[in-house]
RNA sequence: GCCCGGGUGGCGGAGUUGGCAGACGCGACGGACUCAAAAUCCGUUGCCCGAAAGGGCGUGAGGGUUCGAAUCCCUCCCCGGGCACCA
């Protein structure tokens, strides 16, 4: 953009505060910081509890931002957003006499520097770490106070050591449902053993394992996943196109089962939906989690199967009211019971109510020739086939194959046909629903689709009948939608239990009482939340502590032989199998013949295992890092009890948690739900005082940036465009304006670096604190920026003379306007800056300053009764200039400890006030009225002015609405 | 489709237990300094009418409640985000 506004060397004076000045004093006080160790926090005990004892008075405060994942480009002016705000707020609770905790770590494990691997042969280590610097630098150049010796990084050895022991933990332990809690596996044998049904004793070890592995937090289970044979591994569903193919080579994608390492958070859904209540986050995060773990009331109804005696089918329903309205059954395709109840023939006998013969469209879209079995089959292979994205964009066309099997409907002994469809999902509920099409949607359209019997037991109301034209008489197969609103039940009876004439949640409450009374059903409640898929075949991620014995069941590495190192490899893709979809995946860490199997005793004699290849997911090093930070160098535990307790502990009476957490939202439901649930773990297994993690979470808003376009559509540099005539121009050329997000191929990267040298950190800092709420996402600006720098340069001058770099400072009092001002400002600043409101603060400092600026252009120097709280209260803000102005003005030593100021009550209350006056609600005149005035008094001293006089001249005055100090209403006729 | 946020000058944004709309900054315009420019400093700046005094209009649109609405209620429009066959 425009570069004209930003300053030129030339005859300045030689202490004039821009670029270069700014540069010199930022680059002193970072090294001082440094030396100075002016943001080490120290612990109550330990390694890093040097200077504890000068603190121990002070109450604590750790301040959190999300995780950052180092990547090659470092950062732009977007990402520090957070980290200027939390970093501004834990410099302004340090300065109220908090012992603060900030640090920054980096989630390095990932993606990117794996594909740069693969690429260039470069080992992700050499570029993780090289990524690593560049955004230490870039962060130490910003003026981030951090406590340098709390950042760890995920791909520390002695960091996923831990990682690794964490995991452990989870797969050493089970959750107790009748505690509510998990407990270490080792109480759960007795209790196994002391279950006569278990029948422990005839167990075979193999049994014996598979039975207590079943238990575990951690577990291998059979996931479907998106499988790439081409590409030798399985993908995220964002890496699959909406063809079905792989993102990357376009190869085919199928779903498949994979053995994968779950976790089983769902053991903890209520807990993480019920614990939100506590914590101090935005309503709207909140409810994304309760969305995403999505808890369900219902009940589970039990059906039999025809002719197959020993089987019967669970579903789960909300609207057990509409039992009587079940027309047939659907199975999730992978449901276990398909197999055993599907029939051989297609039948053809007329067993249920309202079918006269097998429907062609049953069999589905293969075929009359075809037995059931080659049906679904050949279903199954079909719903395999379809991405996530295809069975959605395919909306709501239902498919499905009818598996020749009946179901008994246990209200009325009805014949209904069993259908397997993908609209019913496995991991829901019980992956089988009993379909009840009048008051369904989704059944509704199955049914029209497969032209399968409608029948209504909730008597819809006459406005949704006639809104939907439809006649009291029509069937509900004539309906042009299901009915899922309130109404009574009808034709919904039986000996044991009568619906009719009862409201929803009426009948709801009468079926599941007589469903329980005779035991055909029960209540239960079911979550969206699914277990935690926690494989990875990838080469930059933890490796699992995990080895195979000879009965390939997994045993936990033990804790003395942590950490499980990666093993080097020379090559760091996946290995390309064969196009087959039923091959199996070879991860990285196979090519690693040396590591994969490993010869070691555990007690019972040397013996050869197989290691995991899987790696960890990046997820979960951001599940716990923030106890690192508390206890980094602790090399007994993956954090002390004393920091556990210091740091996270809450006052009396308090829950606890991270003081302030501040981060984007994309980690709304992830990262926060998947570190609530470590979190939980730890907490059950007593290895963390507190059962939630972060107390306080504030999301930070984003920065956009315009991007422009040229006549071919393509993006030009944003740096060269120019604004002019109301139009953008590269060169002569007429450009396009959009916004987006910063980065490489929208061409729109504004860089720290660029600013500072520009600027300065100082100014950027400002700036990106100015231009709105923390919260808010706002568009980057590089010609704003002026306006901070000036207000900068204004400050330094009013204090420091532009020609000697001297202090100029007054020690005479300030005039009572300029006095009272800043006590305003002070009583202001603080209440923005408790509040984040760091957008407000800089106005009121701006405000205050200029006024200053007004007494020093009038007396030709600064009282220090304004300067001293002024450079204080810019201190959290704008560092490096507060530091430098504080030590020319006399004082030693860093001001980062020095107390915020406070307002002196007595100037804040003013004598008089100017109110408006109203005439019908429209302001006509402004007078001053003492601030004490009640209402009898304000009005006495308006009808006393000429001015008003003269305006309600000739008018009747109805009423008078008078608000002391603040406003006069003369309501007239 | 469902669920959340949000729409205020040319721009970023202030202001909500209902009480002076537009703080502060950018930009724009005018002035000082300068041979000139930059930088800096001073002033003006919601829109319309008016020389001015003053008046009219104005917080996405329309309606309502109220002495008084950016703020509360109803209907609608637009933008951003989340979820998406969850039985």
């Amino acid at each position: 953009m425009n570069d004209s506004a930003i300053p030129q060397p030339g005859d300045l004076p030689r202490q004039r505060y821009n670029a270069g000045l700014a540069n010199e004093i930022e680059a002193k006080w970072q090294n001082r910081w440094e030396i100075e160790r002016t943001f080490w926090a120290p612990n109550p005990t330990g390694d890093l509890s040097e200077g504890f004892d000068a603190l121990s008075d002070n109450k604590k405060f750790f301040a959190l931002d999300m995780f950052p994942y180092p990547s090659g480009a470092g950062l732009h002016v977007g990402h520090p957003l957070g980290y200027i705000g939390t970093d501004v707020f834990a410099r302004f609770k340090r300065m109220t006499g908090f012992n603060v905790l900030h640090a920054m770590g980096y989630d390095a494990f990932g993606l990117p520097a794996e594909q740069y691997a693969v690429q260039t042969g470069q080992h992700p280590r050499v570029t993780t770490e090289a990524n690593i610097a560049n955004m230490k630098r870039q962060m130490r150049a910003l003026g981030l106070g951090h406590d340098p010796r709390r950042g760890v990084a995920t791909t520390d050895v002695d960091y996923y050591r831990w990682t690794q022991w964490i995991f452990l933990q989870i797969f050493d332990a089970f959750y107790d449902e009748q505690a509510d809690r998990a407990r270490p596996i080792s109480e759960l044998i007795p209790l196994l053993k002391a279950d006569p049904s278990i029948g422990w004793d005839a167990l075979s070890e193999r049994e014996r394992r598979e039975l207590v592995d079943s238990h575990r937090l951690a577990y291998l289970d059979e996931a479907q996943v998106n499988w790439c044979p081409a590409l030798g591994t399985v993908l995220a569903n964002e890496e699959v196109t909406a063809e079905g193919r792989s993102d990357r080579g376009n190869h085919p994608v199928h779903r498949r089962p994979l053995k994968q390492w779950k976790l089983r958070i769902t053991a903890y859904a209520e807990r993480l939906l019920a614990d939100l209540d506590g914590l101090d986050w935005t309503d709207s995060i909140k409810l994304m989690q309760r969305n995403w773990i999505g808890r369900s009331v219902g009940a589970e109804v039990k059906f039999g199967v025809a002719g197959h005696a020993d089987a019967s089918i669970d579903v789960f329903t909300t609207r057990s009211d509409t039992l009587f309205g079940a027309t047939y059954m659907v199975l999730a395709p992978e449901h276990p019971l398909v197999d055993v109840i599907v029939a051989s023939e297609w039948p053809n006998a007329t067993l249920a109510e309202g079918l006269t013969d097998i429907r062609p469209a049953w069999r589905g879209i293969f075929g009359s020739d075809v037995s059931p079995p080659a049906a679904i089959h050949s279903y199954r292979e079909f719903v395999a086939q379809k991405s996530e994205l295809e069975r959605v964009a395919e909306g709501k066309v239902k498919t499905g194959v009818f598996t020749g099997a009946f179901a008994v409907n246990p209200v009325n002994g009805n014949q209904i046909p069993i259908f397997i469809a993908d609209y019913v999902l496995m991991g829901y509920g019980t992956g089988a629903i009993m379909a009840v099409p009048a008051h369904d949607q989704r059944d509704f359209e199955f049914a029209n689709e497969f032209d399968l019997p409608i029948y209504c037991v909730i008597q819809p109301p006459e406005t949704w009948l006639s809104e939907h034209a439809i006649s009291q008489e029509a069937p509900a197969a004539d309906w042009p939608e299901a009915f899922t609103g309130d109404g009574v039940g009808v034709r919904s009876s039986n000996d044991g239990v009568s619906l009719d004439g009862l409201a929803v949640s009426a009948a709801i409450q009468a079926m599941n009482d007589w469903l329980e009374a005779t035991e055909l059903g029960r209540p239960r409640v079911t979550y969206k939340l699914r277990d935690w898929l926690f494989s990875r075949q990838r080469y930059w991620g933890e490796p699992f502590p995990i080895i195979y014995d000879e009965l390939d069941l997994p045993i936990a590495v033990p804790n003395s032989m942590l950490p499980v190192e990666l093993p080097e490899v020379v090559n760091f893709e996946p290995e390309i199998v064969a196009d087959d979809v039923d091959s199996v995946p070879a991860p990285p860490l196979a090519r690693a013949e040396d590591w994969a199997t490993v010869d070691l005793d555990l007690g019972d004699g040397v013996k050869t295992y197989r290691r995991e290849l899987n790696t960890m997911p990046q997820w979960a090093g951001s599940c716990w890092y923030y106890l690192r930070y508390l206890d980094p160098t602790n090399t007994d535990a993956f954090v002390s009890r004393e920091a556990d307790e210091y740091w996270m502990g809450g006052e009396e009476g308090e829950a606890g948690g991270i003081d302030l957490y501040v981060g984007g939202v994309e980690h709304a439901v992830l990262h926060l739900l998947y570190a609530r649930f470590w979190h939980k773990v730890l907490f059950d297994l007593g290895h963390v005082a507190t059962k939630e993690p972060f107390k306080r979470l504030f999301n930070q808003g984003y920065i956009q940036a315009a991007a422009f376009t040229d006549a071919r559509g393509t993006y030009v540099e944003a740096a060269d465009v120019v604004e002019r005539d109301g139009g953008h121009f590269l060169g002569t050329e007429p450009v396009q304006r959009e916004f987006g997000k910063m980065g490489k191929s929208l061409k729109n990267v504004v860089t720290p670096d660029d600013i500072y040298g520009n600027y300065g950190a100082d100014t950027l800092r400002l700036y990106e604190m100015s231009t709105g709420p923390l919260d808010a996402s706002r568009p980057w600006s590089t010609r704003d920026i002026v306006g901070v720098h000036r207000f900068l340069q204004r400050l330094w001058r009013n204090v420091v003379d532009e020609d000697t770099g001297e202090a100029r400072i007054d020690p005479e009092p300030a005039d009572e306007e300029t006095r009272r001002l800043l006590h305003q400002t002070i009583a202001g600043v603080s209440q923005d800056m408790t509040t984040l409101g760091f957008n407000t603060a800089v106005a009121k400092l701006i405000t205050l300053n200029n006024r200053l600026t007004q007494v020093v252009g009038e007396q030709g120097i600064a009282p220090e009764e304004i300067v001293v709280p002024l450079i204080l209260m810019v201190a959290p803000l704008a560092p490096h200039i507060a530091e430098e102005l504080w030590e020319r003005a006399g004082n030693d030593g860093s001001l980062s400890r020095e107390p915020f100021p406070i307002a002196d009550p007595a100037w804040l209350v003013m004598e008089s006030v100017e109110v408006p006056i109203q005439i019908n609600g429209k302001v006509r005149h402004r007078l001053l009225v003492p601030t004490s005035a009640d209402e009898t008094e304000t009005e006495a001293v308006v009808r006393a002015d000429p001015v008003v006089g003269s305006l309600l001249e000739g008018k009747t005055v109805r009423k008078v609405v008078v608000v002391p100090a603040r406003l006069v209403n003369f309501v007239v006729g």
